[in-house]
RNA sequence: GGAGGGGUUCCCGAGCGGUCAAAGGGAUCAGACUGUAAAUCUGACGGCUCUGCCUUCGAAGGUUCGAAUCCUUCCCCCUCCA
């Protein structure tokens, strides 16, 4: 492929490529360029934000490079200063190699793990002396640090700063000359480390490294990035129902966003589906198609098939799913208040909450609207309870 | 060390002696509608043995018939000065 096209590629969603004449130049060389992306070694819990990064190293991989998959064990000791979790207890050999290992796993679903390299920065890292490290110290400065973003605010709010912190970039960057990297990748939160990687580069006299960023994908709520601590992710794991489920939860505006930064579609099918849209097709199908490919790449084409019939049975038909949890549910006087009876089956938070769920008309047993708010279930029946459209159980009462 | 401001229900944020389980917004959930768990509209949103009762407004005491609101002590956060 020509380095022109290769370059519409690689630039497909990306937020910044620097310098991008650079890249040209190593493209038209023709050889395999090595390609850096580094990740942190803890909670390898994937969700769909973090393979933006990957689909993006795949479509690499496909061009024919050499993607180098750095595991920043020797950094995971400093933590990245985000200032928040400026402590991080350093993890021990063992939790690192478990990490990786769930790491890989999750991540050879995008990637191909027959060509790729997997590096840990310890390697080099562990090998340098005080002086090594005085000397990667000396080709920085405290004023070029306090461009960092996130160190500037510190400073200027008075927040403390340890100085050991200033080295993550540093190792960081020391990690590229080590890789003799000619690419990095990052999320655009990393753009300050991967430059470090660039001027380190020519500190050490070696041809500097180019650097691709990659935005940070918006979370469900089409707000704030995709993170799990805010609950509007979609983790690589989870199960295909719900994978689907949460895809079509997205607006249809977001849902373009997701498009682009997570299909495997080429460009001009994804301008058609505009198209279309435009011209006045339904956008839902769009969403449902998306939403297959995500589901068929982390589990399976049958599994996304079986998503799309679960899903159109439950919400166009109403119908009740196959895979419902079998519940139990203790009836201490032979009967149950069925508000109590939801509480204990988990499918409300308290029987408060069931009973306003019955007053709004979101309760149904075997199908049948619920209106009775004292009804009782009787010891020995077997009753499948749903409140709103998504939670279902089949109870027993004991 | 000195001066001031503040800690309210999941989050933001109003309330500043009774009409407060506490405005408003966000998030969430339910219903309607639909093309979907989109959008929009309506409603709910501390708990319970639920026409009533119990527990919440940083913590502990106190004043009062009655406190998120007043007083005391303590803890924590922020701003300015040194």
């Amino acid at each position: 492929m020509s380095p022109k096209e290769q370059l519409e590629i690689i630039r497909r969603g990306c937020d910044e490529l620097l310098v991008e004449s650079e890249l040209a130049d190593k493209l038209k060389s023709g050889r395999p360029l090595r390609v850096k992306a580094g990740f942190d070694p803890t909670a390898p819990d994937l969700h769909l934000g973090h393979t933006v990064l990957l689909n993006k190293l795949r479509q690499l991989q496909e061009l024919g490079h050499h993607v180098i998959f750095l595991i920043g064990d020797f950094t995971g000791m400093i933590g990245d200063p985000t200032g928040k979790n400026a402590t991080r207890p350093p993890l021990s050999r063992a939790e690192i190699e478990t990490n990786a290992s769930t790491y890989k796993t999750q991540v050879f679903k995008i990637l191909d793990e027959k060509k790729i390299e997997i590096a840990y920065n310890s390697a080099w890292m562990d090998q340098l002396t005080p002086a090594d490290v005085i000397r990667l110290a000396s080709t920085s400065t405290v004023a070029r640090m306090l461009e960092r973003d996130d160190f500037g605010k510190r400073y200027k709010a008075q927040q403390p700063i340890a100085i050991h912190e200033f080295l993550y970039p540093l190792v960081q960057g020391y990690d590229s000359v080590a890789l003799k990297a000619d690419l990095e990748l990052g999320g655009t939160d990393q753009k300050f480390n991967l430059l470090m990687g660039r001027e380190l580069q020519r500190h050490y006299g070696q041809p500097q490294q180019c650097i691709l960023t990659m935005p940070l994908l918006e979370g469900l709520d089409g707000v704030q990035k995709m993170s799990k601590s805010l609950g509007n992710y979609v983790g690589v794991t989870d199960a295909p129902n719900e994978m689907f489920g949460k895809l079509m939860s997205v607006s249809d505006e977001l849902m373009w966003r997701y498009i682009e930064l997570l299909s495997f579609e080429s460009l001009a099918a994804i301008a058609k589906w505009k198209k279309d849209v435009e011209g006045g097709r339904n956008p839902r199908d769009i969403k449902v198609a998306f939403a297959q490919e995500i589901v068929a790449r982390f589990h399976s084409k049958a599994a996304a098939d079986a998503a799309l019939t679960d899903f159109e049975a439950r919400f166009k038909q109403g119908e009740i799913p196959d895979d419902i949890p079998d519940v139990i549910v203790k009836a201490d006087g032979g009967d149950i208040a069925i508000a109590n009876a939801l509480k204990q089956a988990g499918l409300t938070a308290s029987t408060s909450e069931a009973l306003r769920m019955i007053e709004q008309g979101g309760v149904r047993l075997d199908g049948e609207k619920v209106s009775d708010k004292a009804l009782k279930l009787n010891k020995g029946q077997q009753v499948v309870m749903q409140v709103g459209k998504r939670k279902f159980a089949r109870v027993a009462v004991k």
